[in-house]
DNA sequence: CTATACAAGTTCCATAAGGAACTATGTTGG
DNA sequence: CCAACATAGTTCCTTATGGAACTTGTATAG
């Protein structure tokens, strides 16, 4: 039977729900909390899932990101890819380089506009995304189990309007010379780059 | 006065609501819109607010991150810091190095265990923090200003649910051989690392 | 019809990032 | 009490990453 000193803190401050002191604590009380808990959630989803893409296919998150891209979009282009997915252009050129190399996609310039160039999958592009894609839907499933078919609407379609409500903000930064909010912070300026860390 | 050829698809071939064919896929026509919609968000808020901090304050993401830890969780050890947010324990342990010789937080043996430190902010740690907490706030508020006060914190409660339901399951990893699930992908295997990028 | 500005992709290159191995300290158990 | 193992943090080193400049092809304007 447990004695006074298992009662002692364990070196690991476990939280009453198994969580440290400090994830309680950006949980719980942080003046930022919808902030946190998308960055938390996108953390659990990417990294099991591209780590396990990079395992069993050889693929890293942004080779994948560019195939699930096509998959969903056939024809796009590096530059679409590109603002949906907030990589950097010359990443994706590199990706789209390899992906070729590889066999998943083909490229074909077009005849309208030299510049650019519509993307496809091979065929081998597509078995692989058919073969892949069902350890994504069962993540995003996992993670979502705890709610009711209910819930999990409503938040899908809260989440909808917050992306909605964004993207036409997306180079915007925060200014506090801009003549409106009436937050008083001090240092600020204006730098822009919609860069970033989405990949999806 | 436009004229007919002001019509015709101007390259960009912008969709309903201003964004392009492929970001409307990813949103409408995803089979995994959680996971799209989480990573968007999180992208829109981070890069806005981190390459402010970087701007303003010379502070990468992580260093900020390590701050705003502190700030949230006084005496914190790097270990926590590791565990909350996703980032490498060397990477944490460069941007600590720094802060400290910045002069933004300092470093506090454990008396009782001589390999942890407990980190702290100085004076001009809180100060920092203080004068840049706003800019995060107010961007988040920007971010959730679509929603109803109600569907605010609806869309918080669901999170903070879908948080805990995950947490646990923080290093599994999609595995066809596992006796639950019945979908039917192939190639699986199990490495593990809860690294990746969460970063709040 | 040239000059200027813009846009899609690519190349170059300096550096940030993170895996792996290491150090130092603590814990466990035989 | 010592061997094996675990844990916090650091160091080393290779590589992936992304800014900036460049190339090529299009619009626009003078």
């Amino acid at each position: 039977m447990p004695t006074r000193s298992d009662f002692t803190a364990p070196t690991n401050p476990g939280g009453v729900s198994g969580l440290n002191r400090m994830t309680e604590a950006k949980l719980w009380r942080n003046p930022c909390p919808f902030a946190f808990r998308l960055n938390n959630l996108a953390l659990h989803y990417n990294t099991a899932c591209y780590d396990w893409v990079q395992q069993t296919e050889g693929l890293s998150r942004i080779e994948y990101v560019v195939i699930y891209s096509l998959a969903l979009c056939e024809g796009g282009q590096a530059r679409d890819i590109a603002q949906s997915s907030g990589f950097p252009k010359n990443s994706l050129s590199r990706a789209i380089a390899g992906l070729e190399k590889s066999g998943l996609i083909v490229r074909r310039r077009d005849p309208a506009d030299g510049r650019s160039q519509a993307l496809y999958l091979t065929e081998a592009g597509q078995a692989l995304f058919q073969r892949t894609l069902p350890a994504f839907e069962r993540r995003e499933r996992e993670m979502l189990n705890g709610l009711s078919a209910d819930e999990q609407c409503r938040l899908s379609n809260l989440l909808a309007k917050v992306v909605l409500n964004c993207t036409p903000l997306s180079g915007e930064l925060p200014n506090e010379s801009s003549p409106n909010e009436s937050s008083s912070e001090p240092g600020a300026s204006n730098p822009r780059r919609p860069t970033g860390s989405e990949r999806a």
